[in-house]
DNA sequence: CGTTATTACATGCATACGCATATAATTTAT
DNA sequence: ATAAATTATATGCGTATGCATGTAATAACG
């Protein structure tokens, strides 16, 4: 085990993902979206059925109130509803509204765009290895 | 250029960052820190001479004000002092104080053996290969 | 079954953050 | 040289966050 080896490799990481989102923040086109609501916005529309909030805080990184509140605050903008689960009345079923739906695709579309131009300094082929090899970190420890 | 697999890509790597990084949280092992302070912290024990603010800020994910703040508390607190630049008045040099440096170390340590781990599931190859790629999209867009 | 433990989410409170702006020093322009 | 623009950091203020804890519902256990 090469302890200094994967200690650079994590912290090139960490630099990348730092790097992109400050980039992605300057291109002003959240509109009223924060990009961590955005994210949420984004998963609600990639489930594409309803999601607990507990499962939507897998892939972000907030804490379960940070998450509650911010669900809250989508709410009430209209963007997002709570139904309740008929199985489990303790959890929240969570899915896009119309005006959700709206504001995921367009903020989404902008955002793909910048992605693509940020992800640009890579081959396609490599762009390949990094998804593969960043899902190969998350699957387990 | 493939806007879908481009996106693809940057959404592994940020979901890898959002679970590496929880996992990293979880582990106790940083004393009275955030992980954002062990950041600066780290920042300024691998630059080895006094750094400026705005120089702290291009590896953070941090506005200017909210490090200024850090900044503030890390001093209070006694890990890392200011000191003036005689050629420019207006700019900080920021170090560590002895006692920030023990801590540093103390807490790197302990957290070089949780990101080791966490890497594991990659081969040597694959952590020279994902620096790499990383690398090359933080040096320009 | 009834009691206890666990799970899912919400809320109080202190703190950290971002945005706008202030202050102070340096550079640029006239 | 003086005024205007820029750069480096700090501060006011409203908001988002995390931690601890609360509430309500389901699961586990004796």
């Amino acid at each position: 085990m090469n302890l200094r080896l994967a200690n650079e490799s994590w912290e090139s990481l960490l630099r990348a993902h730092a790097s992109l989102m400050r980039r992605y923040q300057e291109d002003g086109i959240w509109e009223d979206l924060s990009m961590t609501e955005y994210d949420v916005l984004y998963t609600l529309a990639k489930a594409n059925s309803p999601v607990r909030l507990n499962d939507l805080r897998d892939g972000v990184l907030l804490s379960q109130p940070a998450l509650s509140r911010l669900i809250q605050r989508l709410v009430d903008r209209g963007l997002i509803a709570r139904a309740e689960d008929t199985t489990d009345r303790r959890a929240l079923m969570l899915k896009l509204t119309d005006s959700g739906i709206e504001k995921q695709k367009r903020v989404g579309r902008a955002h793909a765009k910048t992605v693509a131009k940020e992800m640009a300094p890579l081959e396609q082929a490599e762009m390949k290895q990094l998804k593969a090899l960043c899902q190969k970190l998350v699957s387990k420890s």
